[in-house]
DNA sequence: ATGGTTGGCTTCCAA
């Protein structure tokens, strides 16, 4: 058994508008599962046919407008969890599936706007439930992978112009303890597993060329309990599709994995 | 360079 496992993370902006693009990814990377946020698509209006005649299984948790979770899968997935135990939220932010040995959480951590704004009490708050959520999965499932668009760059290198975004909202102190905590629980950030280099970046403004001055942060993450570190072979930003026409403004992050039952 | 872009059943809000 020594058959490489990729999965993949992807904040799409939006599935219907870039379901071309999603397709033809797929069909590029040929990933075992892709983690896909900010569907903004109701559960009723999910392509889900269109996945289904390309040979992947779908589960997903959509509401209208906003926010927006699912999984595309080569392989048969159960669902476990829609939503964050302990915690009243209408908001579509977390799906978990068990596939083969590996528990898989995807999640859409709030955005939090400004740090001054209800909104960054309530990512706060979201990121508080997950950790509690996250010590409880990882005790009984201590092959837990844990990706998605967790809207917080780790560090200053993460980050283009760390002066500009001292204690701004991705970058503050507050969030980064947030995501400490999570570390902190036995995962690691699979991407500086294998690259310490700074500059490099999953989502880049829309705004003032921001992609083509590499004005970005990293702040989609795939973290790997440490169970399965020995497992994680590589794990690399797919940055170049921010070029192909109409993009969604983060590109995918990719794991890959080997010697899974 | 304190600007500007995208998506959403839109005329402003969220990112």
């Amino acid at each position: 058994m020594n058959k490489l496992f990729k999965i993949a993370t992807w904040n799409v902006n939006s599935l219907r508008v870039r379901l071309e693009h999603v397709l033809t990814w797929l069909n590029i990377h040929q990933p075992h599962l892709l983690a896909i946020q900010e569907t903004k698509v109701e559960n009723q209006h999910f392509p889900e046919e269109l996945f289904k005649t390309a040979g992947y299984h779908v589960l997903y948790s959509g509401q209208k407008t906003y926010n927006g979770v699912a999984f595309i899968s080569r392989v048969p997935m159960q669902n476990e969890v829609i939503s964050l135990p302990n915690f009243d939220d209408i908001q579509r932010r977390i799906l978990v599936v068990n596939i083969k040995s590996l528990r898989i959480v995807n999640v859409y951590v709030p955005n939090g706007s400004n740090i001054d704004s209800e909104k960054f009490i309530y990512k706060l708050q979201w990121l508080k439930h997950l950790k509690v959520y996250l010590q409880q999965e990882l005790s009984l499932h201590p092959n837990l992978i844990v990706l998605g668009d967790f809207n917080i760059a780790p560090e200053d290198k993460d980050v283009h112009n760390p002066k500009i975004w001292q204690g701004k909202v991705l970058a503050s102190p507050q969030e980064r303890q947030a995501l400490r905590n999570l570390l902190a629980l036995g995962l690691k950030d699979s991407f500086r597993l294998f690259n310490n280099e700074p500059f490099q970046y999953t989502w880049w403004d829309y705004r003032a060329g921001a992609f083509r001055r590499n004005h970005g942060l990293r702040i989609d993450h795939i973290l790997t309990s440490e169970a399965l570190i020995s497992q994680c072979i590589a794990c690399d930003i797919d940055k170049e599709i921010r070029l192909w026409k109409k993009p969604s403004d983060h590109v995918p992050v990719i794991a890959t994995y080997q010697n899974i039952s």
